[in-house]
DNA sequence: TTACTATTTTAAGAATTTCATAATAAGACT
DNA sequence: AGTCTTATTATGAAATTCTTAAAATAGTAA
C-alpha cells in the first residue's frame, strides 16, 4: 500500500509518514501542488492525504486530476476549515473522507485503514499468471485464458495453495456442493480441463499429479 | 444502489428514507437489530446507515456480520456519542465511516455518495462510449443510443462496475423496489434489449454473460 | 374518463452450456 | 505381467440462459 501525504508542515507531515510507516505502509511526502503533481505522474498510489491549504495553491483542486488519474485512489482532505461549506465542497469535488484539524492520529489511522480496506481483493499473481476469482479470469503473459465453471474452481484452490499437495476430498469438500453424491472422477476430468486450456496452449505445467495423494499446483513463474 | 437504513427514530429514518429516494436510491428501513439481521440476509446492500443505538443492543455489533456477508457493503455509523474512542471502536470494528448526531442532511448526502462514487463524477465514459445517468442518455461515437427504463439502468450498474462480474441477484436488488416479487427473467429480458438496441447495432460487445455468476460489462473502448 | 402509447413483466419453448458418468486408454508400481 | 491409479474422451442429462410474443401495468393526451 502506498501512501502520498501532500502537506507542507514539516513537523505534521513527518509525523504522518513515520507514523504510517510503524503500520506497514510505503509513504511519500509531498510539500505542495506542483511536487505533489509530480509524485502522482510518476507513481500509483492507493491512498492520498491531501492538505487543503497549500503553499501554491488549494489542495482541493488536485483532486479531479487524481481521480482522472486512478478513480481507485482514495482521497482524505486534511483541513483547518471547520465549517460546514467546506466540508460539503471537498466531498462534492470527489474527496472521500474530511477530516478537520487538529485530529487524533489514531481516528486518522482507522479512517485509513477503513479506506484501504474496501480493496482487499484476493487476486493470484504468481510470475506473469494472473487469477482472479471474483471475476473469474485468467491472464497468462497478457493473454486471456478460456476457463470456467469447476475447472476454474478447482485452479483458484490449487493456486491458492502453492506447492502444497491437496487432496481429491479437499476439493470436492471445497468445492462441491454434495461432494459424496458425485465421484472422484470429476476432479480428474477437471484437472484434464486445465490441462488441455491452460497447459497445453501456453505450454506450461501448472498441475502435477502426486500419486494417491492429490494434486499439486507447482508453477514458479519461470520457463 | 440500495441501502439499508437501521435506525429507531420513525421521523428520522422516514426522512432519511424519503430523501434518498429523491436521489434515485433504492431503500429499506429496519427499526432494531432483529430485522436488520433478517434484510441483511435477504438483500445485498451497498450501504448501510446504521444507529448505534438501538432498542434491542448496539448496532456496531451488527457490522461484523455485515462485513463478513459481502465487504463490498460499506457502513456508516450514526452515533449520539461525541467522544473519541466511540469513533474508534466503531472505525475498528470496520466501519467506513462515522457521523455523529445531530448531522446535516446535505453532509451525509454527501459523504454516502463519496462512499458509492465510483469516479469523480456520474458520467460513466468508457473509449468512445458515454453513458449518462442523469439524463438517462447514452452516446456511442457521437451517435445517439435509444436505451431506456430498466434496461438502461441495468447498464448503467454493469458499466460502473466495469468488468466485475454482477449477479442477478445483485441486479434485481440494486434497480428493483421489490426484487423478490420479480422472476429474475426480467434481467435476462433487459439484457437482450441492451444487445438488441446498444451492441447490435452498433457491432460492439459490452455485456458478456458469466454462466452461473451473472453478467459482467467488458468493453475497452476498443475495436 | 377514455383511448392510445410506451414500458414492464410473464410465460414458454429453443438454444446453449455445464456437469457427471462411464467406458476405455495410459501410466505407475510391485 | 498384473494390479492399481490416473487420463482421456464421448455422451446424455440437467441446468441456465436466450428469445419472442403476449399480457399486464403505467403513463399521457384528448
Amino acid at each position: 500500500m502506498r501512501i502520498l501525504i501532500i502537506e507542507d508542515e514539516v513537523t505534521l507531515n513527518q509525523t504522518l509518514s513515520d507514523g504510517l510507516k510503524e503500520f506497514g505502509y510505503q509513504s511519500d511526502i509531498a510539500e505542495n501542488i506542483n511536487d505533489a503533481r509530480y509524485m502522482i505522474d510518476i507513481r500509483n498510489y492507493d491512498l492520498i492525504l491531501l492538505d487543503w491549504m497549500l503553499p501554491d495553491g488549494n489542495g482541493i483542486d488536485l483532486i479531479p486530476e487524481i481521480k482522472s488519474k486512478s478513480h481507485k485512489t482514495a482521497v482524505i482532505v486534511l483541513s483547518a476549515r471547520d465549517d460546514k461549506e467546506s466540508e460539503i465542497a471537498a466531498l462534492r469535488i470527489g474527496a472521500d473522507d474530511y477530516i478537520k484539524k487538529p485530529f487524533d492520529f489514531e481516528i486518522l489511522q482507522m479512517r485509513i485503514e477503513a479506506k484501504l480496506r474496501f480493496g482487499g481483493s484476493n487476486i493470484i499473481e504468481i510470475g506473469d499468471l494472473v487469477i482472479n476469482p471474483e471475476e473469474e479470469k485468467i491472464i497468462y503473459q497478457g493473454e486471456s485464458v478460456e476457463l470456467k465453471g469447476k475447472p476454474f474452481e478447482v485452479l483458484t484452490h490449487l493456486a491458492m495453495r502453492n506447492d502444497q499437495i491437496v487432496s481429491k476430498e479437499q476439493l470436492l469438500d471445497a468445492i462441491w456442493e454434495e461432494p459424496e453424491l458425485v465421484t472422484p472422477n470429476v476432479i480428474e476430468v477437471a484437472i484434464n480441463q486445465i490441462r488441455q486450456k491452460l497447459d497445453k496452449p501456453l505450454n506450461i505445467t501448472t498441475v502435477e499429479t502426486v500419486r494417491r495423494r492429490g494434486y499439486r499446483f507447482c508453477f514458479s513463474g519461470e520457463a
